[in-house]
DNA sequence: TTCATTTCTTCACTTAAGTGAACGAGTTAC
DNA sequence: GTAACTCGTTCACTTAAGTGAAGAAATGAA
């Protein structure tokens, strides 16, 4: 686990050992199950997540209704937006898979930062290149229908078709589960015959 | 315009007058006829531009067709995210009315930056404000159908439904003008009786 | 002004997503 | 092991968006 936080962390900047054992010892590893909610809507966040292994994802609770709008997996990085403003969030974040994550808080990130500098820089660049993805992202879901949406997720990100319910996926696509079922039937129809 | 100008940077770092003079020597402030294409699908973006007055407008063309994905007006900020990583645009922004436009370069913001640092951290907090507001209004779309858009943009936005053509506005939310319209008279239905 | 173009709306028809119900295949809990 | 639940799929029906055509109104250009 900490050498794919550190592999992750050298394309960014270099660390000494010196700062690497800084912040192993912030005891930023966690295990947590399947199922776990991680956030809930009322609640303000206040922990930032990296996935190291597993899935967790985010939704809101509309009418009932559970709307999927993101899925984290390996070396993804979610910070709650609502952090900023400080108000309570209006989404839930949950764990999709049993999942190793490492959760760091405001008062570890001041600490780490007024320590080391680099991690400032590293989080200025991750933070432009989130911004970047997320509008690259945005744009694709917007130009297209959900059946491209699903094409190309299939493309993108095969690995959540399989490890994520299809009813979250369904949601993730801005449809119901029983459209999602009817549109791969669909699919596989133009592909077959 | 200027005052304009002054008043949003005040809201962020406040300017000394010599660093007010540096900034209006660059020649930043441009007049920009409606219609005005300012970045074409396959050209580099270099510009970032800020609406002083008026509303721009950005487009993909896919299979002939244009989809908006965004419209910026007074007070927005508006940077290419391919500038990042210099890879050539896939979609175009240009001018929805005759507007005023504070346009920078790569080259211009550099040597501000050199300058006075103030800056760079006005554009770290304008970047960190801009990735939230973008991933509010991404999950507020994504769970949202075109009807719920639709008033949800006469709420925030009413000005863009005067102001911006129908099928410009369609495509923003996602549909043909034809559906549009349909929508409109379906509301406007219900409120009648 | 006049002609042409763009823009918006309406209509009839097609296609795809929403809804509610039902069913079988797993899973989980007791 | 069995009952309860979740999950994915299918079906019939409803609703809303896509499509192509047509026409009225507004805009622009010669």
């Amino acid at each position: 686990m900490k050498n794919i936080l550190f592999d992750f962390i050298s394309k960014y900047v270099s660390l000494t050992e010196d700062e690497k054992n800084a912040l192993l010892s912030l005891d930023l590893f966690h295990s947590v199950k399947k199922g776990t909610v991680l956030l809930k809507e009322g609640q303000k966040s206040q922990e930032s997540y990296f996935v190291l292994k597993g899935c967790i994802r985010v939704y809101y609770m509309i009418d009932g209704e559970e709307k999927t709008t993101a899925f984290y997996t390996e070396l993804d990085a979610l910070t709650p937006h609502r952090v900023l403003d400080n108000a309570p969030s209006d989404y839930f974040i949950s764990c999709v898979e049993d999942s190793i994550l490492l959760v760091s808080n405001a008062d570890m990130e001041v600490e780490i930062n007024s320590k080391f500098p680099k991690f400032e820089t590293m989080c200025r660049i991750l933070s432009e290149e989130l911004l970047t993805k997320q509008q690259i992202d945005f744009d694709a879901f917007k130009t297209s229908s959900p059946e491209q949406r699903y094409l190309n997720l299939l493309q993108k990100r095969p690995d959540l078709i399989q490890r994520v319910p299809q009813h979250q996926l369904a949601s993730y696509l801005g449809i119901k589960p029983q459209s999602l079922s009817r549109l791969r039937a669909r699919i596989i129809e133009k592909n077959t015959g």
